[in-house]
DNA sequence: ACAATATTCTACTAGTGGTAAATACTATGC
DNA sequence: GCATAGTATTTACCACTAGTAGAATATTGT
């Protein structure tokens, strides 16, 4: 009884990928329909509406992140050069996900800050987990991990998209030269004279 | 010969303000015509299409902030402290913002990360120049400067939306926390066992 | 009064997200 | 083999928005 679906989630989830990869994050359903052979109804019956395709999409470009970052983390030995391989993995891989990235963060749905934080707090969560250990292993207050967290996440946001968007600088020296303010902050040269 | 218009550009852009301020970043050109007692092609003979009207309004609230960072870094007197005070201005002038901040960097035009990057750059090349002369002056390398810049403006950002979105803390708080991480590094706790 | 001209509004197009109702298809019971 | 029940899919539509062309209106110089 009743036809087989002609197409699952995941290769929805597929199509829509290559489509916002070709025609960028401005993709309209219709042509994420017509990329993975259906029309639009079918979108919206397996994954829902923009707000949730964004969603569905963000966890997999976190997803391919975490994975990305771990994978470039472990070969590391010291903690110095585990921040530099994780800036620059993120750096790549975002790079590599551009379009995908940028319709994540901006897609054209109408709760996009809501969007925003939401990706960011799939990673964030992680590294404030990390932070709040790490810092009661130091015998220091860990109230701070989720400002932290969130603080990390939105400095390598937003040096990706320069990066992605602007730069030509290679991103090794780029996660080299983060990596240095993240790692001995602002301390040691006292600016701010004035501003 | 000919009318007198009936509103200028920056009535406009105030008209603008304030719906957005009373309906969310996701208004309309219509709304907005309506909310400054004209009709939509007016808006458009003033300020152009969606994408300028953001763009003027992203410049309204750059200066904005960077006018409550002077005047709030302006009485302290320590390094340490007018971070903090910057951080903190950055939180409370973004919340008391918060629609105009969610529709400069979120709005709903197409071309949304440029926006994004545009509202970054604002802040970031002033911090910019600083950093750079203040590395100069510390006898290191100034190159770091741009990347440390748009580094800084996207930590602020994120921590911005979160804190306006998300999170009951005090900003003195938040303020200090942050601060604390950009002051210090991470160096202090070596963090980073596997992840 | 009248013409020239700037200004504004009305009315429209094109395209989007989203949905309801009609249609095509497939497996089963007889 | 064939009707039938139930599901998958599509067609056709609505509501809304960005953006624009051209009609209508008001103002000012002569």
């Amino acid at each position: 009884m009743g036809g087989q679906p002609v197409i699952d989630r995941e290769r929805l989830l597929d199509a829509a990928e290559r489509a916002i990869r070709r025609d960028g994050a401005g993709i309209s359903i219709d042509a994420i329909a017509e990329e993975a052979g259906v029309t639009k109804p079918i979108v919206y019956a397996r994954v829902g509406n923009r707000a949730e395709l964004a969603e569905a999409l963000t966890q997999r470009l976190a997803d391919r992140l975490t994975e990305a970052v771990v994978l470039a983390t472990r070969k590391r030995r010291t903690p110095r050069t585990r921040l530099v391989a994780l800036i620059q993995s993120n750096l790549e891989t975002l790079a590599e996900n551009k379009e995908l990235f940028l319709f994540v963060t901006g897609g054209t749905t109408e709760d996009r800050p809501q969007q925003t934080l939401y990706f960011a707090s799939q990673s964030a969560t992680l590294l404030a987990k990390g932070f709040a250990e790490a810092r009661t292993k130091a015998g220091k207050d860990p109230d701070v991990a989720v400002a932290w967290a969130y603080s990390l996440v939105g400095l390598l946001n937003m040096v990706s998209l320069w990066w992605v968007v602007e730069s030509d600088e290679p991103a090794s020296k780029v996660a080299e030269q983060v990596a240095e303010l993240i790692w001995s902050g602002l301390a040691e040269i006292s600016w701010m004279k004035s501003r």
